[in-house]
RNA sequence: UGGGGCGUCGCCAAGCGGUAAGGCACGGGCCUUUGGAGCCCGCAUUCGGAGGUUCGAAUCCUCCCGCCCCAGCCA
């Protein structure tokens, strides 16, 4: 009662930070950055150093920049870093006027070069890449001197100058630290500093035509923009030394860099390069597909940029490398949707059911409620009538013993309608049931017995002549395994792809109230699950959804659990 | 048999010498006009293993085992 609330746990960098803060270190001032590269697209995986940099900042009253890393003339496009800007804003972030780029420190690093070079720092070597290779030695064996190592400061002052006028090929020559060819770390047996490379960059256009490496150029931007806490995944914990060394070297501004395990999730793959084989190998359609971990992805599926947020938030930050699973991030979005989502009946998979002793012709409006979890949605109004679909899943001829929705001679009830009662199921000449012969009670009205009888199920409908046509597109985990790399000897991930990933209904029968959606707008398909309009390829008059989620299904974990039986059609 | 990291419940993750938080998943119950949501209960005598220090160890020491990263002129 009267004991303080125990301080809520951090994370080990928050506690650094909070450390750093109290020692007054920097005067107290917090200022991280999320530094892509403008190649390819942000995945979940970035989101984790997206909340985390702009979190960590917007917490402690710092600052956050966006920085491209953009040293790498040849793999990057002006078109990708408009795609990750949009996407950091849609997650729900803000870098204000701090957009920086690699590419605008070029002078100051070619200065700093030259300032490594004067001080017998740095060298210009005409090793070739290979063997430059075989000079590095092994992870066992120490490295060899290049014999260019030794040139005076004059000549290499002249070469490196001659390198940046243009006078040599791409490969011909490189500028390296000379650090320590016998160093255990093998980024400190001399790295290079620059390559030659006659490529035009997307923002220096023929400016250069040699270019900095990420390590050369990585901390010193860091240190330029006066991050505190530079922030970077577990593999450039190895980098550490060699970034503190050209720092040192130079005599600047030190931010402290403090590595963190990169996300991991089950059931998908959170590499670039995979996911540009899934791409290329056709197993989906482009960076926005509804199936990618891509934000791009993500979002048309109709993930909403708060559900990633939260999820960022609960997966934690540690050293560990750890997989997340999946259905972490599935429970956050529902906890979101659930919330938000108005309610709509749609009938996926449809079994036309005619009530006999409803009048020929009559129609009725009924209520119903937009959002239980929110009394401020309101209601609307959902025309009822004779002919009707229900799921076809919702009906079984021979029901086992927990089925109790619909089957021959039971009542269930209509949400929000009445209850209905099943008299035969009809049969066309190949035996499949076509249509279900049902009577209702009419002071069921609204879902209530006055006798207080009760039913087991609550079944969503449309009536079939206010029904409005769409097509759904159902997806599925994009790999069958939890591990996509667990595959076969000399197997290969694509191998896990799981053939049944997006499944396509077309005559699905949704409320004639949705004739109207469009963008990416979001429902909960009442039972099914939570759909958005499909901003792509949805049209009026063509509507198009996209399943985002599954509701949780207790249904399909007792069949699955019961030795799977009949496969989960309707659901 | 070089260096750098990491090993706490099925999956994440707190814990930092005083006797194992929390979330997800899972199981059970209540409630319910979504088999949804909500509510309640259960779920590590044990912290990779073995020794040791200590009144007391997941926390300190020693050894061992396992996993990840590094031999790009990628980032």
């Amino acid at each position: 009662m009267s004991t303080p609330d125990p301080k809520p746990p951090i994370d080990f960098i928050r506690a650094i930070i909070e450390q750093d803060r109290e020692t007054g270190k920097h005067g107290g001032r917090i200022q991280t950055r999320f530094p892509p590269e403008p190649n390819g697209h942000l995945h979940i995986g970035h989101a984790k150093a997206i909340c985390l940099n702009f979190g960590v900042a917007a917490e402690y009253g710092g600052l956050c920049n966006l920085r491209f890393d953009d040293t790498n003339p040849v793999k990057e496009e002006a078109e990708h870093a408009e795609a990750i800007m949009r996407d950091i804003r849609w997650l729900g972030f803000d870098w204000e006027d701090r957009l920086h780029y690699a590419s605008d420190y070029f002078e100051q690093l070619y200065e700093w070069a030259v300032k490594l070079i004067r001080d017998g720092k740095a060298y210009v070597d005409d090793l070739s890449a290979e063997e430059i290779r075989e000079y590095r030695g092994t992870l066992t064996e120490p490295g060899r001197e290049s014999p260019f190592r030794d040139r005076p400061v004059e000549e290499n002052l002249d070469l490196f100058e001659r390198m940046r006028a243009g006078e040599f090929a791409d490969g011909e020559k490189v500028l390296r630290a000379k650090i320590d060819m016998a160093s255990p770390n093998l980024n400190l047996r001399d790295p290079v500093m620059y390559r030659i490379l006659h490529t035009a960059h997307h923002r220096t256009g023929d400016k250069w035509c040699i270019y900095p490496t990420y390590d050369w150029t990585h901390g010193q931007s860091d240190s330029i923009e006066r991050i505190t806490h530079s922030l970077c995944s577990l593999e450039f914990e190895n980098h550490r030394p060699l970034y503190d060394w050209y720092l040192d070297q130079l005599g600047i501004f030190h931010p402290r860099q403090i590595e963190f395990a990169r996300l991991h999730l089950s059931y998908m793959v959170l590499s670039k390069r995979k996911h540009i084989r899934l791409i290329e190998s056709g197993a989906v359609s482009g960076w926005d597909d509804p199936r990618m971990p891509t934000l791009a992805g993500l979002r048309r599926r109709g993930y909403t940029p708060g559900a990633i947020r939260t999820f960022c938030d609960r997966i934690g930050l540690a050293k560990r490398e750890s997989v997340v699973d999946i259905a972490l991030l599935e429970h956050c979005l529902r906890e979101e949707l659930n919330r938000t989502s108005p309610r709509v009946m749609a009938v996926l998979r449809p079994l036309r059911v005619v009530i006999e002793n409803y009048p020929d012709g009559k129609s009725e409006p009924l209520d119903c409620v937009n959002n239980p979890e929110d009394p401020s949605a309101g209601t609307r109004k959902v025309p009822f009538s004779k002919v009707l679909y229900i799921e076809r899943g919702d009906f079984m001829e021979d029901p086992p013993k927990k089925f109790f929705r619909l089957a021959p001679g039971r009542e269930v009830r209509l949400r929000y309608a009445y209850f209905l009662t099943c008299r035969e199921a009809v049969r066309d000449e190949n035996g499949e049931i076509v249509e279900l012969r049902c009577t209702y009670d009419p002071e069921t009205r609204g879902g209530d017995a006055p006798d207080g009888r009760k039913v087991k199920a609550t079944l969503h409908w449309v009536s079939a002549d206010h029904a409005v046509d769409a097509e759904v597109r159902l997806y599925n985990h994009l790999f069958v395994r939890e591990d996509p790399d667990d595959v076969a000897e000399g197997g290969d991930f694509l191998d896990n792809v799981n053939p049944d990933s997006l499944e396509v209904l077309t005559g699905c029968k949704v409320e004639p109230g949705l004739a109207s959606a469009k963008g990416s707008d979001r429902f909960q398909f009442e039972r099914l699950g939570y759909f958005c309009v499909d901003p792509v390829d949805s049209r009026p008059g063509a509507l198009v959804f996209n399943r985002t989620v599954t509701l949780r299904d207790t249904w399909a974990r007792i069949q699955k659990a019961s030795g799977g039986g009949t496969k989960t059609r309707g659901r």
